[in-house]
DNA sequence: ACCTGAACACCGTTCAAGT
DNA sequence: ACCTGAACACCGTTCAAGT
């Protein structure tokens, strides 16, 4: 498990023992520290072998998407709105699969995590499609920012740190008077721990499975109809 | 504009200083110390008044949203598509005018940030349209996740200590080869700062109005499109 | 009720010094 | 080239004490 001693430490081993730091302790317990010591070493080392923080986080999201993209079809010869969807349960796996990086990715979207490669496929893919140019462009942001954003919000941790108290939020929901709020309380079970908002229980331990999938379809159905719109 | 130093301290100063802070130097130089300095007290004084960072966070978001929420037509008498429009415009706006909030919200999505009027709101024009039940619930998700999380991703704040080193993006933008990237690189002047994962500026000062009309209409279409599938 | 001032237990990052 | 050990300049939060 533990590396040999005698071996110098590389960049690779400290951006995997950040990704099992993450998925044990989550973002706010992620430290140049704490990930030092696991690895038995110093602050300084990770510093020198891949830099900052930051740094550190943009290595591992590039790490966790790029392998997900690995296991994509080929965009080049799957028909584009069925590769769209294999892309999208793709980045979303990734994403539960360590939901403290796709809860930094949201706010850090960059070439280092949003890799090239999944840039070229999502492009190649709506141009299959028939997007040219500015409508191009508009697509791509469209589906990419629906996606990582989505699934940025279904995973938000469920950390009573971070403002959820479930006692206060259950109470809360539970005396709503249906006068001011008809429509959720006509609703309320329905809702409750299943509409964003109306949760306590992020999407590690509680997934959305239904409305991601209904979600998706939504976007590329969307997408379909602006091709029509077009031509 | 500071108050009377007679006077005590009331949370409303607190969460109003609060955001003047986060417009200023963002959700990294937003701290306890600043804040309190910035009212002439000490950090204990804010969590008498209001409690913790991520409380006076939680307070912000609301105050913020909450706003942005008032202006809106009425949603029982406004047409679904019309109001969902409106709304939408309406809380990309809030964000835009306070970037660091909005970038905040889409990790920290309950019921003190998206508050029960904006739920109530959206579920009502949902439940106006035709949707019911479980087709509800994954319709209000589609919606609210696909709006919070791609306004959030648009607003990243254009940080170089976050990892964006505009020179090194151009750089690494303009080193993609044609064989390996043929639809970036053939549309590369079109996507540059344009398109999410290839541009180096935050939506704060680079918004991308154009996208974001697409995927609002995108969203709206494919609602429509789940509407008639259902019927 | 409201605020002060200090303290506790941390952080990210840098740097001189070692091997 | 790679790592140690310490230091700098911060954090959020708590708490006894004041008024």
């Amino acid at each position: 498990m533990t590396p040999m001693p005698e071996e110098a430490l590389s960049a690779d081993e400290v951006i995997a023992a950040a990704i099992v730091l993450l998925d044990d302790v989550g973002l706010r317990g992620f430290t140049m520290r704490a990930l030092a010591q696991r690895l038995g070493t110093y602050p300084a080392t990770i510093y020198w072998h891949v830099g900052s923080r930051g740094a550190v986080l943009s290595e591992v999201g590039g790490r966790v998407f790029g392998d997900a993209f690995d296991k994509l079809p080929d965009a080049g010869s799957t028909p584009w709105d069925e590769w769209l969807v294999h892309a999208a349960r793709g980045y979303r796996e990734a994403g539960r699969a360590h939901p403290a990086v796709a809860a930094w990715a949201v706010t850090h979207m960059h070439s280092r995590v949003t890799t090239p490669d999944w840039t070229e496929a999502i492009l190649l893919a709506l141009s299959r499609a028939g997007f040219r140019d500015e409508h191009l462009t508009a697509a791509f942001n469209t589906f990419l920012g629906s996606l990582v954003g989505w699934v940025g919000v279904e995973l938000i941790a469920d950390d009573p740190e971070l403002g959820w108290d479930p006692e206060q939020m259950e109470e809360g929901i539970g005396a709503l008077s249906a006068d001011d709020y008809p429509t959720i309380v006509a609703n309320r079970d329905e809702l409750t721990n299943r509409a964003f908002s109306l949760r306590w229980r992020g999407g590690g331990s509680n997934p959305l499975d239904e409305s991601f999938e209904f979600a998706l379809s939504t976007w590329i159905e969307g997408l379909r109809r602006q091709l029509d719109r077009d031509a």
